[in-house]
RNA sequence: UCCCCGAUAGCUCAAUGGUAGAGCAUCUGACUGUUAAUCAGAGGGUUCGUGGUUCGAAUCCACGUCGGGGAGCCA
């Protein structure tokens, strides 16, 4: 006999005027004298049993008493619509079968604080809230996945461990690797995904990276998870537009199947609705022109000088300017990695763009042309100060059919963060792993 | 690494240098329509740690620990 729920209350509506036994947790549990109501939650979603002393045996009555909050059990009894009821539908209750009792539920349904929820985060994601984020975080991941898969996209994945810094630009976790040496959490696949693109001609790896940068912010990580497309034969106008399409589509695909979760979190959808290719595009130039012209608009945000990078206030005042996500492209050279193809009009910026979010959730997306010629490549690791022996495979994909080619990386948490008006990144990943907290 | 802020009951927070408080949670009782139920009662404290100032420190000072927000860096 299996033990798995026959019934999800999800789909409690099908079942109206039916008896059905429901299998969950006690989510809350109010007690009126001869009458108890228990709040139960099986995942899907929630529903209101009533429990009336003179309609039930009086053990049964005892056991809806002795539930506690997160208590596990089976209830028993028929679905029938009420109007008192958020979801349309109450469980008048027949039967209760006690699965495990609970005592001292740390969380309570009243309020809490930041640090005393993060502790307990292996039961906080049972919370109303922490649920429909999780959820849109699965929805936003398939959607991505799926999306590129039907565009022809191969999933090809990267390695976790490397042996030398990717981009060799920020700083990484490293770890003893037998007889040969330091090994490396890859802080981004891309490298590896090029190697993939002149297999396949599209493909993307999707998996965590790693980046131990002593961030503190609620837009960091130290371990956050990227979806990494690059395609053959696309130039940096192809990549933007692919960009812009993928964007549009998790989007619409998340208010089609998640509306009750961006309810629950008390998302304003209208922007959301807006987001549809295509995406306005500003030069870097005009970036800077228009942070030095409006700077005064943004607390924090200073005037600044060309060459140098956007700080989180500018990137803000940037995306306040539009009424969707923005492209701001072709970065100076100098403040981008080592692989991006120089503008064949202006050798001084790369032909690259950053995806600012609207409403200041900032970069969600970096993307560029690759360099293509093996003589640029190379004179431009030793610029960087690389090693060029650790780079010869990766020389060895322009020795060898070099193609022009593009490709991007999206932040999961960020663009979750964004679509689900989550201030704060930690939230939209089970486990967030961050400069003064790796447990639980 | 730098700047700012915080730590008091299980939780969220009060308390002018002068007896340690409330709401919620827990326990007891009442209640047939609650949605963070309500009402009555009870229990619950190494005020983060160490040192200092003071007749007297939760309160002021120093150092430390843990955490929060931001900067830089980035997705």
């Amino acid at each position: 006999m299996s033990l798995l729920p026959t019934t999800s209350i999800a789909a409690i509506a099908g079942y109206a005027g039916q008896t059905v036994t429901l299998s969950g947790w006690i989510y809350n549990k109010t007690e009126k004298g001869k009458l108890i109501f228990l709040m139960l939650r099986d995942g899907s979603a929630t529903i209101q049993c009533v429990v009336f002393k003179k309609n039930v045996a009086e053990d049964v009555f005892a056991r809806a008493q002795q539930l506690t909050q997160e208590s596990a059990c089976r209830i028993t009894g028929v679905v029938r619509a009420d109007e008192r009821s958020a979801s349309g539908y109450e469980l008048d209750v027949q039967g209760v079968e006690i699965v495990s009792l609970t005592h001292d539920y740390p969380i309570s349904p009243k309020e809490h604080g930041v640090e005393f929820l993060m502790e307990h985060r292996h039961l906080w994601v049972r919370s109303a809230k922490q649920h429909a984020l999780l959820r849109i975080r699965a929805e936003v991941i398939a959607a991505a996945q799926e999306w590129l898969n039907a565009q022809g996209f191969i999933r090809y994945d990267s390695p976790i461990l490397t042996a030398t810094a990717a981009e060799g630009t920020t700083n990484l976790f490293g770890t003893d690797y037998f007889d040969l040496g330091r090994a490396y959490l890859a802080q981004t696949g891309q490298l590896y995904v090029e190697s993939g693109m002149m297999s396949f001609g599209k493909v993307y790896c999707f998996g965590p990276t790693f980046r131990a940068e002593k961030s503190k912010t609620r837009r960091h990580l130290t371990e956050f998870w990227m979806i990494e497309p690059e395609v053959a034969f696309a130039d940096h106008d192809d990549n933007m537009a692919l960009q812009e399409q993928f964007v549009s589509a998790i989007v619409q695909r998340v208010l089609e199947r998640r509306g009750e979760d961006l309810r629950t979190l008390e998302r304003d959808t209208a922007p959301l609705e807006r987001v549809l290719a295509p995406f306005p595009r500003i030069s870097y130039d005009e970036a800077v022109e228009l942070v030095n012209a409006r700077h005064g608009e943004v607390e924090g945000c200073t005037a600044m000088e060309w060459g140098e990078d956007f700080g989180a206030p500018h990137e803000t005042l940037i995306a306040q300017q539009f009424d969707r996500p923005v492209f701001v492209e072709r970065y100076p050279s100098a403040i981008k990695a080592f692989y991006m193809e120089p503008d064949p009009g202006r050798p001084e910026v790369a032909l690259c763009a950053d995806l600012l979010a609207s409403e200041g959730y900032g970069e969600i997306i970096g993307g560029s042309q690759r360099i293509h010629d093996p003589v640029l490549l190379e004179a431009r690791i030793r610029e960087y100060g690389l090693n060029v022996d650790d780079y010869q495979w990766y020389l060895d994909l322009r020795r060898y059919g070099t193609v022009p080619h593009s490709g991007f990386g999206m932040g999961i948490e960020r663009a979750v963060a964004w679509i689900s008006g989550t201030r704060h990144i930690r939230e939209t990943i089970p486990f967030p792993r961050q400069l003064y907290r790796i447990y639980p």
